[in-house]
DNA sequence: CGGCTATTTATGCAAATGTATAATTAGAAA
DNA sequence: TTTCTAATTATACATTTGCATAAATAGCCG
């Protein structure tokens, strides 16, 4: 019986389709149904393979998730700098714009929901895992705190350090939520409220203080 | 040699033993962690008696699922009410209570995001716990409606329906994903901030109207 | 006390899982 | 073409998994 015939891929992307399959895997049967067999079978090669980009299933998984976070975030701060370019905006704008980018699809997703549920359930089981989710909530928060702080400059107002970092915690909680809900809820929100709800709460959160 | 002994449990305790047991696995190794070997384990059973209680794996984790967000509603709405009876709090101080009450422990709680998340996985793969899902989602958020409900009649404004709804899928947006930040973040926020933050975005979104 | 039944343990099984390792082959290099 | 090596397949293995079933026993009812 002759064996399978097969090609040598191009550096890197063997790698990266066996990201792409993990990611198919998980997203469709969970992390149950993400057997190192399913996700060769996916990606076209057999399950052995795996072992030769990857020292074990493991790290296979920690790259998918690094994967879809820097994802995420660089297609909400891309799509919002679009945005911002496009129409010469203000800070205020362009922060509004990132709120809208990172609430409508396809940053919201419920592909994307389906995976990152699955990644959180092991951030209290894999310490790489805490790692990676502190890293990129880290990056998206940044993203958040440089925006704002651009409007509270370009608005003249005084920016003290740790209310600014608490603004920052306060918009970031509050995107990372209404993300949630739109991924979750799906249908139920029309195309443009959960974006209205959101720049509507972020407003309320950078209104000149009252306690 | 000798079978171990045992104990027949009175009615339903075993069953609620099983339940927690699975809890307690999920929370702490995931749901990979959490075989029926493991939760037999920790019950203080044998594996065997696990399907005697239930048909199989799947309904215990529904079950479990159940259990976790019938367990949270019931925490924020019966501590909300609480603070609300002995302060004779306002409609617009109940609604704060309830925020507060979501956004605190021990509703916050790292344990029952962990939980949450792994249940939440498994909402694509199986139709049972897309529909636990829903049910939970529209049992908090018909408690969120009531107390705003009470908040507009109790301050004569007009409450179109749909209006109210709107309201309700907004507010309850903001709650789950500041609950969310809460219990990710853990010691980011110090005691009052998450709650201060959401009382501002919920009162943000109860103003009279301005688009 | 003796028997009955619901409850529980013990054992076994077929399937699936991650990993290790040896055999093969594609494709570049010479 | 021939050689060589990195990339890939194939196979095997020890564990683990959920589930089925038979054996045992606790504790109530008579």
């Amino acid at each position: 019986m002759p064996r399978r015939s097969f090609q040598h891929a191009p550096e890197g992307v063997r790698r990266q389709d066996l990201i792409n399959a993990t990611l198919d895997c998980i997203a469709e049967h969970s992390l149950q149904g993400a057997t190192v067999r399913q996700i060769a079978l996916r990606a076209g090669v057999t399950a052995g393979l795996i072992r030769y980009y990857f020292p074990g299933k493991d790290e296979l998984v920690h790259a998918a998730y690094r994967e879809t976070m820097s994802r995420m975030t660089g297609l909400a701060k891309s799509l919002a700098d679009d945005y911002a370019r496009e129409y010469t905006a203000t800070p205020r704008q362009h922060l509004e714009f990132f709120v809208k980018a990172s609430l409508s699809p396809p940053v919201v997703d419920a592909r994307t929901l389906s995976l990152w549920a699955n990644f959180v359930s092991l951030i209290h089981v894999d310490p790489e895992m805490a790692e990676i989710h502190k890293e990129s909530y880290l990056a998206f928060r940044n993203e958040v705190e440089r925006l704002i702080a651009a409007v509270l400059d370009h608005e003249g107002r005084p920016a003290p350090k740790s209310e600014l970092a608490r603004s920052a915690i306060a918009i970031n909680a509050i995107i990372d939520g209404l993300w949630l809900e739109g991924c979750l809820a799906g249908e139920i929100f029309g195309e443009n409220d959960l974006v209205a709800i959101g720049i509507n709460a972020v407003n309320a959160v950078l209104k000149p203080t009252e306690g």
